[in-house]
DNA sequence: ATGAAAGCGCTAACAG
DNA sequence: CTGTTAGCGCTTTCAT
């Protein structure tokens, strides 16, 4: 029986290798042998530090293929010094902002991937320790520190590291770190003056988070301060309102703060895509129509802007832009430049103006 | 002139040092050096596979101490043929359902953590070729795939993986992978259970994705058709909606289907957090109490479910048990267990009431 | 109870 | 252009 087989798998030839016994992975020195050559050979047309003849090329890059071949990489982070491996701090404690964290960490983890790294995740939680940790045992040998705060226990241990790291945020001493940061004063700015074009006479901005945050995050006082400013110069008045406690009944019991000019062209600036949300259900809670009787814009991407109706007038945060700048400033410092630390500020693509907002025809 | 000099720092004793030079890692070679015992001592201080004399012990604990010892990952992994990593394959993609991913990921690095295992970051999208990577070259040597389809093409390259892996869902076929899953159709018999039993005559299932959806992910198609007999069991009629398009627009596009029964004792079934947050818009939109005119009753966690006011009637997927669970799983089979392939479903603890649902009365 | 020594899989001198 | 060789830092026999 079976008088013909069909030609043998790749799989059942490995199999068959008494080397790479059963399940082993085969190593360079596999490759090495099947190919006849020696064992550096097949290291230098990994890498590309040495010209290979193209035969030679070939014959490896076959025995490669044929043997299955992934090198190894505590092997390659032992002998190179250098374990392509990067560190992600970013919280996922219970308090998160769900709202737009996701974005941030697809984005780092395919720009890693775009450059052969990997990702291990650390939580904020875990505070410098995690840090030391993954860089004495050299786990990772570059670091990505998300929700920093004004003033964070990390960054002092960060910097002494040793090895390079990027912030999310402006802490008051970055301890000579590179950070990126997205320009929330600009974009408060930018959504002030869209209500105030729009003749908008009375703003009201709402934040989820209570006032003690503010003080722990730039990015939330920086907002706050500039659109205030914003307002003044642009003759509105304007009043910051955050929620007093969890929950919609928290937020339930400012609505009076919020709605206090209901009757004469207000608007109101939601500082997340939470807020949004109960922005939104307030309006309608109160029988006024977005875009009509009340207008709302706020600071979320254009995604879930466009989850509402009316859609709502929105400046995006650009999770995904900022990653990216994160990560090319990262990557500059791993192939190692002498640069002094710097801060990328990135501004906001502007705004866009959706369903949510009422033009009072006093643009000017 | 400093004729009296505080004591060294540790960290100066270091830079002292030749061996271990300029800011290179003190490597167990050292700490024997400084303690006076083998390199092999060392190594069964820390792993405790030897015993040790106590005097000895101490010695060694206090030059690690000195020298800010940190074991090398990479020669670990290499020589242990372990490399106390985990791969964690979650969809971090602008469709992800960021509603509730959080908290699995958390709980799932905090339990890896307690074990002494770090986490690398793997995205859906990279798809089986993102696995083969992490298992091929040694970076990982255990799996956690969440967002496991119905017909997942990650499944058959995952079980020739030869190392743990563990699925958060129940696949068609799960080629033999230990699997932990929520027990969706229980929930769904429960929340039917608590709209029937408070006497209301017609339900509402709302989803928020499109019936597509339901074929991939077992979870949606098993709440759908369990609540489907079981409110024909408890005699209630009942009906099963889901937006039409993206956004709230796609979702009152079938308002009219939700709100049909409005005024005879109608019950609504949110099937996650946003939609949860739709239907409360909703019910608002049309003048209706939550708990008076209209009962809303969840699947979302309980934090979610407190957020509203009234609060809403939830079963809670429990996404940290669900974690926890995984993670047992794993660990067990890391430490080399033979059993056969196990399902661990979890129950929900229960549903708990809140102020979102009415009691007509007629409760048992 | 401890030491000495071999070697995991790879890269980077050093030789030709 | 290619081969030979020496480790990277650790764990684990094998000896004592």
């Amino acid at each position: 029986m079976n008088p013909v087989r069909p030609p043998r798998l790749v799989r059942s030839v490995i199999m068959d290798r008494d080397h790479p016994s059963g399940r082993g992975q085969a190593t360079s020195k596999d490759v090495a042998a099947a190919a006849g050559v020696a064992q550096s050979t097949v290291s230098y047309v990994m890498t590309g530090k040495r010209s290979v003849t193209a035969d030679v090329r070939r014959r490896v890059e076959k025995a490669m293929r044929d043997l299955d071949y992934h090198p190894n990489a505590g092997a390659r982070a032992l002998r190179g010094a250098k374990t392509n491996v990067i560190a992600l701090a970013v919280h996922l404690g219970a308090d998160a902002d769900v709202g737009d964290t996701l974005p941030y960490i697809d984005t780092i983890v395919e720009e890693a991937r775009n450059r052969e790294y990997e990702v291990v995740l650390l939580t904020t939680d875990e505070g410098p320790g995690g840090l030391q940790r993954l860089a004495g045992r050299r786990v990772a040998d570059a670091f990505v520190l998300m929700d920093v705060r004004t003033r964070d226990d990390r960054l002092a241990t960060a910097a002494d590291l040793g090895c390079p790291v990027v912030l999310f945020g402006r802490p008051a001493d970055s301890h000579g770190l590179d950070a990126v940061d997205f320009d929330t004063g600009r974009a408060a700015a930018l959504l002030v003056d869209e209500l105030a074009y729009t003749g908008h006479r009375h703003i009201v901005v709402v934040g989820d988070s209570p006032e003690a945050d503010a003080l722990e995050f730039r990015f939330i006082s920086e907002f706050h301060s500039s659109a205030r400013v914003r307002a003044q110069e642009r003759g509105v008045t304007i009043d910051i309102v955050h929620r007093e406690s969890n929950g919609w009944a928290g937020f339930e019991s400012v609505a009076d703060r919020i709605l206090v000019h209901r009757d004469d062209r207000l608007g109101i600036i939601a500082r997340t895509p939470r807020v949004t949300e109960w922005v939104v259900q307030l309006a309608r809670l109160h029988g006024l129509v977005l875009g009509r009787d009340v207008s709302v814009v706020a600071l979320c991407t254009d995604s879930t802007a466009r989850e509402f109706d009316p859609a709502i007038t929105n400046v995006s945060p650009e999770p995904r832009e900022l990653s990216r700048r994160a990560m090319g400033v990262l990557f500059e410092r791993i192939v190692g430049d002498d640069q002094p630390p710097r801060l990328e500020l990135v501004q906001p693509r502007g705004i866009t103006r959706r369903g949510s907002t009422t033009d009072h025809g006093l643009s000017e």
